[in-house]
DNA sequence: CGCTTGCTTCACAACTTTGTGAAGCGAGTG
DNA sequence: CACTCGCTTCACAAAGTTGTGAAGCAAGCG
């Protein structure tokens, strides 16, 4: 029997991935549970039920469905309906981390935006309006070049 | 007497500007205090000492040198001793947003690393795996994007 | 039809975070 | 050289998060 069974699917090392990437996100602001099940689904070959999902993290389902529902509204997480059944299947899409990027991108512009009322407040010829005048440049700046990265990224992807 | 009053330092439309960025980033993850302290001390026209900052933010010195601590270390809030005195007088870096960028945005390589190591225990083969590369790949490019980012904005500044 | 079962919702409990009061430390001052 | 005063540190309390168990709802199955 030639040696050609599958890849060495470490299933300690994937629980591992898992937790680390999550713990990372969740230093980062976001919810703890909710990355854990994104990166579970990920990892999975095919799609994922809430309750498979559940299960593998050794969770309980309602924290898996308030997971889910955060997850699906930011375009983290896909949820496919099975036809003559109860059961949905979640799989993440593609480009999760595009849309995550659109979708929170508009931050920059909504702190654009905030500091623009800052200056006002400040008057522009203060050394504080200065600053913040600055600031909201810089965040103009970063919106712009973010929706440059974007059309960067599809277009480096079509190659 | 003609009507040469300064600038319309609104102090109730600061306090305002300097709670709704608070609030805002702190949902992003970012300490509120330590937001706070940010955008009050941008907001003033002159360096700012502790005993200042939490006066007008209505804390205690305490909060006040535990959020100093942290914003020190992240570049975000420049401290100057004033010589011949106890008191540290702070100001915020004109370009305390690049730092950020630039410290933080290790995190992208981070991530990076990261899933390189989850595509190594999923198999470069499986669906799985070809997933977590393509993530990867993404943050490889952010990483690479922003460090590019980065200098456009110097650039751009110098003119 | 009524039972099973998978997901959702709700109230609650464990845990974490965040700011306070009080004590401590040390640089300037008389 | 002892006192003052500004900042820091520490233990603790208040508040906010996050996941659980249990009850509820509704789609399929017998």
């Amino acid at each position: 029997m030639p040696d050609t069974k599958p890849p060495p699917r470490d299933d300690e090392a994937i629980r591992l991935f898992v937790e680390r990437m999550a713990l990372t996100m969740s230093e980062l602001g976001f919810p703890r549970m909710a990355a854990r099940v994104v990166y579970t689904v990920m990892s999975a070959d095919d799609p994922m039920t809430a309750a498979e999902i559940g299960e593998r993290l050794g969770v309980s389902p309602a924290a898996i469905s308030g997971a889910v529902r955060h997850l699906t509204q930011l375009g983290m997480l896909i949820r496919e309906p099975v036809p003559g059944s109860r059961r949905d299947r979640y799989r993440v899409p593609e480009d999760s981390w595009l849309e995550v990027l659109n979708l929170k991108g508009g931050v920059y512009k909504m702190f654009a935006d905030m500091a623009d009322e800052g200056v006002r407040a400040l008057g522009e010829q203060t050394p504080g309006g200065r600053r913040v005048a600055y600031m909201r440049d810089f965040f103009v700046f970063v919106q712009g070049e973010i929706d440059g990265m974007v059309a960067r990224w599809r277009a480096s992807r079509q190659a």
